[in-house]
This record gives C-alpha cells, structure tokens and sequence, in this order.
DNA sequence: ACGGATATATCGAAACTTGATATATACCAG
DNA sequence: CTGGTATATATCAAGTTTCGATATATCCGT
C-alpha cells in the first residue's frame, strides 16, 4: 500500500472531480479501488489537502444530508460535504497533467538513458 | 525552473550515479542540461539528500584533490568529494525504478481513465 | 586584485507527512 | 438496547521535507 504524496494526491483527487462532484470518504475509497489497493490516501493526507484545494478556489464545497432509510424527514441526520472542480481546478488540473508529463519524460531520460549503462532491469 | 521533489532527486542521482561515479555540482549541473533547463536540484536540495543517500549506505563517498594545472603537487587544493553507487544502492536504485513505473501506471490511470471524461486535451 | 564559475555545506521558516485521536451517524447481529 | 463495524469529517503533534539565503573556499581569466 503505497501512500501517495501531496503532489500527486492533489493530481488524482482533482482527476476523480474531474469526472463528477464527489466528497472525502467516497474519494478516498475510489482511489483504493481503481489503484486495486496500491494507492491510499488517509483521512490525515485527504482533509487538509481539500481544505487547501478549498482555499485555493480550485473545489468548491457545497453540504448535503445523507437521509437514512427510513429517517424522519425533520432528523438532521449525517452530513456530507460534496466537492466540485472549479473552472479554476479545471485549468489547474490541466497544467498538472502537463507537468506531470514533463517529470515523467525527464525521469524516464535519467532512468533509461540508453540501454547501455548495465543497469539491471528485472 | 521546476524543482524537483526528494523522492524524484533521488531516483535521478542514484540514476546519475549507476553511470559513474560523479559529485554534487556535476550531477546538479547534469540535471540542468539533460532537462534542457526544466529542473533544477539546488544546492539545499542536493547537499541533504547526498549525506542522507550517504547515511542509510546507498552511496560511498571518497574525496579527491582538484589539482590546477601547475599546482604545487604538495598543496592542498580544492576538494571534490566523488560518490559512488554502492551495491545496496544499486538494489536500491532497481526497486525505485519499479516503484516509480508503478506510481506512473496507476497515475495514468486516473489523468487519463477512458478518454471520455470531458478533459480538454489541449 | 577583482569577479565569475566551481564546489560543498548549513540555517530557518514554512509546508508536508502520518499515525493517533476525536466526534457523530448508520447498519447489522445478538 | 448493546456492541461492533462502516461511514464521514476533522484536528493534533512529532518528525521530515522544502528552498531561498547565507557561508566558506578555490580556480581562472583579465
């Protein structure tokens, strides 16, 4: 189970957005699942970058009530608080993808320079 | 100027050094030119992270008199200290590489889940 | 002697990381 | 109703990382 830096964590929360409003929890279970348990963020690395991502105008929040069953209408029942990719997290996400790219080739220069160096590969 | 991040500086001076055996300033220097210019590893980047490198094994460091060209062969110049790949290192180096192809595959698929998500390309 | 390039290294404030902890609701079994 | 697990958001604290600024010293051309 590999934990996921703030960089990257920001890069894949924002894609998950990127496709529909979504909240903390359900995000962080949508990670493990389409990573296959490879990749986890915790409640610890989850809040506080939404929170960030809040601040920055890139989510923008909105809360809802999670109605039980067969719940009084009237009960104030559990809330969620859902997350939307802004405009401005559009773009953002955009760029990110692009350096992200950019890093990826760069690396892929260092690590695979020309076949040749002896590096071991398996 | 992007810098890079500790674990990526690490995957690419455990790269550098799986070559041959260089010193801070020339792998600076060399991840400057390689990159065109795109990232940078400074010196506050650089320096902690080799004595960490030196520090848990993965690279063995020497020091090496820089002689001018009509020095006096008993004064004490300018120092380089060279480092070297250890064995542990070169594991070392084999299981980022791994680590890293796995992060990038699984990243990918969330930047890029179907190619119908809604994500301008361009 | 002066200035720019080479070369290694530390400092400190801010940001990030991560397990632990806190709070509260929902659902199921006994 | 009680206990346990899952859902759901959030903070804390100790440790690590980041990065511009700073320090020290040599090399080389003018």
């Amino acid at each position: 189970m590999l934990a996921l830096k703030q960089d990257h964590s920001q890069l894949v929360v924002l894609s998950v957005l990127a496709i529909g409003p979504s909240y903390g929890y359900a995000i962080s279970k949508d990670i493990a699942a389409r990573s296959e348990g490879h990749f986890k963020l915790s409640p610890s690395g989850m809040y506080p970058l939404l929170t960030k991502l809040e601040k920055n105008g890139l989510i923008t929040p909105s809360w809802e009530e999670v109605k039980a069953a067969g719940a009084d209408p009237d009960s104030s029942g559990r809330k969620r608080k859902w997350y939307t990719l802004s405009a401005k997290g559009k773009k953002q996400l955009e760029q990110s993808i692009e350096r992200h790219r950019q890093v990826q080739s760069l690396l892929d220069g260092f690590v695979a320079p020309s076949s040749e160096s002896g590096l071991a590969t398996g």
